[in-house]
DNA sequence: TCAAAGTAATAGTATTACTATCATTTTTTA
DNA sequence: TAAAAAATGATAGTAATACTATTACTTTGA
């Protein structure tokens, strides 16, 4: 690993660490590739197995099913977000500039930073743009919350509508605006690149910025007194 | 029908007009049942075939598969709201009165009106808020698109983008506002449902009225010169 | 070095998402 | 109202999917 990161999330994810080995890091790597390029509907395990020359059983010992490989991805996901959110506002005071990181972080995350050698950062983005809603879309969702399978999305959202409540203490709806910030970066994004009469931004060759233009405006209004 | 609304939708969505024949109504409504109790992934034709005594081979000959009747059901709400809109503005001049009763619709169309007798729009709606979002997701939103399956979803999104513009001409955002309100609106129910920590509003006995409350604060802030 | 853990190879099952064919019933229209 | 046409039903079949099970081989680490 290149700079040593290791995620660490809710253990009913997986069967067996996929971060520990080669095979499991080789899952990850691989399935994040396949998804990105045929979607979650078209990947199986078979192809996935073929791909990185092991068979269906053994990544079967990873992970239950294709499903929680998929809540485990976009998990690391909002971790690995969570995290740089944390290292890059560690040192700010000021509230509205904390908003301002962390915008730029949901929106670009993958664009700024080398990551871990094995997840390609940039294609995860799009995994979770593209796919991320149908981990809690399910008939599932309450039991899988009962276990705590969303606990990295809901604690990031956590973190976020605290710095929103930090601006505006009187704001009615910090955690509706934080998760808002995700879905609308995600959704716009998504309608940028497919419906584009659904949206007034472009998103050309993965620029996000006029995204970000979008959420600082959106928030600044919001949260003005 | 009792109010004899026959709803019109691109012909490219089903393979023969489900809504000129008893087998084809019956399909849609009951369709509408077992997705919304088993969910999307979990319906079958088959399974739907046993529901209503008839066969696949029926049901395939009125749509292609499920996700176009999934599609089909979607674009069918979304035109619903958009006539109820429609009847409800149509002697309102003040815009910001019209946004008003556009966001008590997309909130809660299915409530207020007796609809046609075979769609049960209340559930209809829960289908909307669970799974619509899968009817775009897919690798096949660019084809699907270039062939006008979205366009009811995205003319609601125009119409509604054009009084945001009425309101405020100087609104740099009126499509992602507009898109924003029906996505909002359906992921913050959602939210209160199974995932009531990534919210603030409560929806008890599918009561949204602090939903509704949210979004017209959301764009009153928003659009306030 | 040898036991334990990890991985591969292979096979098998129930279900799904269709397609095809032919028989029967219902509707249309001449 | 009979004949033609259209709609529906019955049945069968196929390839792919989402697994589970078993056994054998290979790597690792005490």
């Amino acid at each position: 690993m290149s700079i040593g990161i290791k995620i660490s999330l809710n253990e009913g994810l997986y069967l067996k660490e996929p971060q520990d080995s080669n095979l499991g890091r080789k899952i990850i790597q691989n399935s994040i590739l396949l998804i990105d390029e045929y979607g979650f509907e078209s990947f199986t395990f078979k192809r996935l197995a073929k791909e990185i020359n092991s068979t269906e059983a053994s990544i079967y010992r990873y992970f239950e099913n294709k499903h929680l490989l998929l809540l485990f991805l976009v998990s690391w996901y909002w971790e690995w977000v969570n995290y740089l959110i944390n290292i890059n506002t560690i040192n700010i005071d000021d509230s509205k500039k904390k908003l301002q990181i962390i915008i730029h972080s949901i929106v670009s995350a993958s664009r700024d930073n080398p990551g871990v050698d094995y997840v390609n950062e940039s294609k995860l983005h799009n995994i979770v743009i593209s796919e991320g809603g149908k981990t809690y879309h399910t008939k599932a969702v309450d039991n899988e919350n009962s276990k705590g399978f969303f606990s990295s999305y809901k604690s990031l959202a956590n973190s976020v509508s605290q710095v929103i409540s930090e601006i505006n203490p009187d704001f009615k709806y910090p955690y509706a605006l934080a998760t808002n910030l995700f879905e609308m970066s995600n959704s716009q994004i998504y309608f940028a690149k497919h419906l584009p009469r659904l949206t007034d931004i472009s998103v050309k060759e993965n620029d996000v910025k006029e995204v970000e233009i979008m959420l600082n405006y959106f928030t600044t209004k919001l949260l003005e007194k």
